[in-house]
DNA sequence: CAGATATTGGGTATCATTCTCACTGCATGG
DNA sequence: CCATGCAGTGAGAATGATACCCAATATCTG
């Protein structure tokens, strides 16, 4: 994980590549992902900022997106949960909870995970596809819901 | 793939088994998942059956998904994609086009399939969690979209 | 400080999906 | 062979997450 002031920084210049500020609501925004212990929905993150007005919260995290720092997660739940992007922190997949829709980060062996990286670029120019990220998801049900 | 006769059972059994009928209308929704060339939206499965209604699609393809004849797949469009399940066809991926919402399918090489099944019972099985399923979606540009 | 531009937030609109409900049709038993 | 009951249908309305609008503010730049 990222230092926070090297976090800060890294933020402070994918928004202004973008021609974003870097306001106190978008930090805000940042700093309760990176607390978070893994994806969030967006009602949980204004339940942690209470300070954040859902409309100015929902037009940052696609800002955000956009810009590179914050990747939105669709499962089937009734909210996208969202985490910091990869590049900000490790490339890691994700255990979802099929029942209480909580989602766990995860992170497969180094070795492994060249491999796949290997495979799936094969896979995908034979479709003429051109990739830009993968993500693999386990389904199943977590500890408390079993 | 299975042929269509088994298949046409293998849907009758498993509607039965949750008290469900095999009528017109499920059958047609059935038909255009297997005639399609990939995950289909439902709009695009309205296009190819005419004669369904709106409402009674979705009511259908939720009782096929719960009756496990179906599969959802939700990623970031406006529509979600409907597919058989894996369990009548065969365990796949899928390659999703971010600019279209294009899906193909494409499969793993059996034996690094096998890997990855191993890799992921482990690592649930460290938080706790036991799966039941995993997704490995990637994405990227197809090729007209490049 | 002025002007230009970005941001905010409350309210409202959108739109995929689900729900409602009156109606239809199939199956079973007498 | 009809009556009865319940599953299925479809048109429309309801729902709810998310996106949009816009007037009011805040921030940067020179």
């Amino acid at each position: 994980m990222v230092a926070t002031s090297e976090l800060e920084r890294a933020v402070n210049d994918r928004l202004a590549e973008h021609d974003l500020r870097y306001t106190a609501g978008r930090r805000a925004i940042v700093e309760g992902l990176k607390a978070a212990d893994g994806p969030v929905t967006l009602p949980e993150l204004l339940d942690s900022s209470p300070d954040l007005a859902q409309s100015s919260a929902y037009r940052n995290l696609g800002l955000l997106e956009e810009a590179g720092v914050v990747r939105r997660l669709v499962h089937g739940g009734e909210h996208a949960h969202f985490e910091l992007s990869e590049s900000l922190t490790e490339h890691h997949h994700h255990l979802i909870c099929e029942s209480c829709g909580l989602v766990r980060d995860v992170t497969l062996e180094t070795k492994l995970e060249r491999t796949l990286d290997k495979a799936f670029d094969t896979l995908a120019e034979a479709e003429g596809f051109v990739t830009t990220h993968h993500t693999v998801d386990l389904y199943g049900l977590c500890s408390t819901c079993r």
